[in-house]
RNA sequence: UCCUCGAUAGCUCAAUGGUAGAGCGCUCGGCUGUUAACCGAGUGGUUGCUGGUUCGAGUCCAGCUCGGGGAGCCA
């Protein structure tokens, strides 16, 4: 008797077929007759389920057709073709030994449900065909990014979660204390004094890796972080959540053009190295979530990505204006509505926009020569808008300083950030892409919700 | 945070201001190859919460809570 996966049968089939075998899952559903049934048994090694035929001559056969459906099971049984056509094999069972019982009021039915009312039992979705899915996908997608990067030579750079610095600037930060909130340590002034506090200071979730991983470039030369990342902002919508992961490479002796040219690379690697390994989970995505999904993905890791410069993204919006919402000139930030008429519309492909104006985008973005724009980019994919951000950095210490005046931002909270252009610092580049933006790219998925495990959103951190 | 739509059986949804329903699920029975199995019977409700209008409210009004979508912020 030979232990085996519900994925190895799918997938060497033929050199089992006759033999006897022994598989162990949870059964997802169950059809009975007078003397015989059908069990769909479902091991977790594999998105599609394994039929097991059961014939009354078992001894617990009226035990088992009475199993409410999420019951475990061992099925010892001879795997056999099968007469039916929606599957090619079949186990015939032998034995079948009841390792966990379910109940009748398990909340998963064999119907479709909303994700609405998956959200709430989150426990439990992942035993749905669609979370199957998505979440082999999720785990292959961050297998791949670290493939990615691994195969081409960077280094992983684990950034600290709790920071220090107050001041990163890129949202609202979860503050992490040990202080008793009912009973706060006062200074003479009457301010919260974090001298008393864990740290001796105040300090925050992170809600980038960026700063702390250009100390590693300049040391490591490229480098990636791939980690949790932290946002306070009361953001409602379906593609924002408080707790995400980030992918964040750096680059040292790289320009923004360099930049790019990874950026491209990284998200056609992820893309096709999915399709590859989950087939069957790729096109159960595109059967029942995105029609357009497949041809939506060949696009991009077909077509050569477009470039244009703000600049010229502005000309053509204000030429072209088919009615947007919000009114283009040069000087303001691009709307999702801009940013998909210029991929869907203009381009039909992914496509970079760069050089944006500096008074839009964060203080370490590179001056441009023109004194105005930054070496910024977006890359803007169809179907979604911006889905990575990135720039080179600016490496002069005078001219980061100068920025970092206009903008009011103390030199003393940044001295390690401006210690690297003090010693040696070089042309460097690097970007984000939001991982959980990815996934819902890749797969379909509309709701940031269903692609995070428990996912953490205003006012909701139930489980 | 703003705008908008919504909340009725375990789930998905019906119900002119006038007796709260269906399908699915679940339970029981039937059925010798099922595929969201099928057939028959049964089970199922503080209509999100609080108040108001009315002879009468699931339905109209107000506030609140929760959820969907859009916007802003952003990844």
């Amino acid at each position: 008797m030979q232990d085996i996966t519900v994925k190895e049968i799918f997938r060497e089939a033929e050199q089992h077929l006759g033999k006897e075998l022994r598989v162990s899952g949870w059964v997802r559903t169950l059809r009975d007759s007078k003397a015989f049934a059908f069990i769909e048994l479902n091991d977790g090694t594999f998105f599609k389920n394994l039929q097991i035929v059961l014939e009354d001559k078992l001894g617990n056969f009226n035990e088992i057709v009475k199993l409410n459906v999420g019951s475990s099971l061992i099925v010892e049984g001879v795997l056999v073709k099968s007469p039916g056509v929606k599957q090619p094999f079949e186990l015939q069972a032998t034995k079948v030994e009841i390792t966990g019982f379910s109940s009748p009021d398990y909340p998963l039915q064999k119907k479709r449900h909303s994700f609405e009312y998956l959200r709430t039992i989150a426990h439990l979705r992942p035993r749905t065909n669609t979370f199957s899915a998505v979440f082999r996908i999720r785990s292959l997608a961050a297998y791949a990014v670290h493939r990615f990067f691994q195969e081409r030579g960077f280094v992983y750079v684990h950034t600290p979660i709790i920071t220090g610095s107050d001041c990163e600037g890129a949202g609202q930060m979860f503050q992490v204390t040990t202080l008793d909130p009912g009973n706060l340590p006062r200074d003479e002034e009457g301010k919260v004094d974090y001298s008393k506090d864990f740290f001796g200071r105040m300090t925050n979730l992170t809600v980038s890796g960026q700063l702390a991983v250009e100390t590693y470039c300049m040391a490591f030369r490229n480098v990636y972080t791939f980690g949790p990342t932290f946002r306070a902002e009361n953001s409602n919508t379906p593609r924002h959540a408080a707790e995400f992961w980030m992918i964040e490479p750096e680059m040292a002796f790289a320009d923004l053009q360099d930049d790019m040219e990874l950026a491209e690379d990284m998200i056609k690697y992820l893309i096709r190295y999915c399709l590859e390994n989950a087939p069957e989970e790729m096109e159960f995505f595109q059967k029942f979530l995105d029609r357009d999904l497949f041809a939506k993905l060949d696009n991009v890791v077909n077509s050569e990505f477009g470039q244009l410069t703000y600049t010229e993204a502005i000309e053509i919006l204000a030429k072209e204006n088919p009615g947007f919402e919000y009114p283009v000139e040069w000087g303001c930030d691009l709307q999702t509505e801009h940013e998909r008429f210029l991929t869907e519309k203009v381009f039909k492909k992914p496509v970079f926009v760069t050089g944006y104006p500096k008074e839009i985008k964060a203080f370490y973005m590179r001056l441009n020569d023109d004194q105005r724009t930054v070496a910024a980019m977006d890359l803007l994919v169809p179907g979604v808008g911006e889905i990575i951000g990135g720039s080179q950095r600016e490496e002069r210490l005078d001219k980061l300083e100068q920025r970092m005046a206009e903008l009011g931002l103390k030199q003393e909270d940044y001295w390690w950030y401006l210690d690297l252009r003090k010693y040696g610092g070089t042309v460097h580049s690097g970007f984000g892409l939001g991982f959980e933006r990815f996934i819902m790219y890749i797969t379909g998925i509309t709701n940031i919700r269903d692609v995070i495990s428990f996912p953490r959103t205003v006012r909701s951190a139930e489980f």
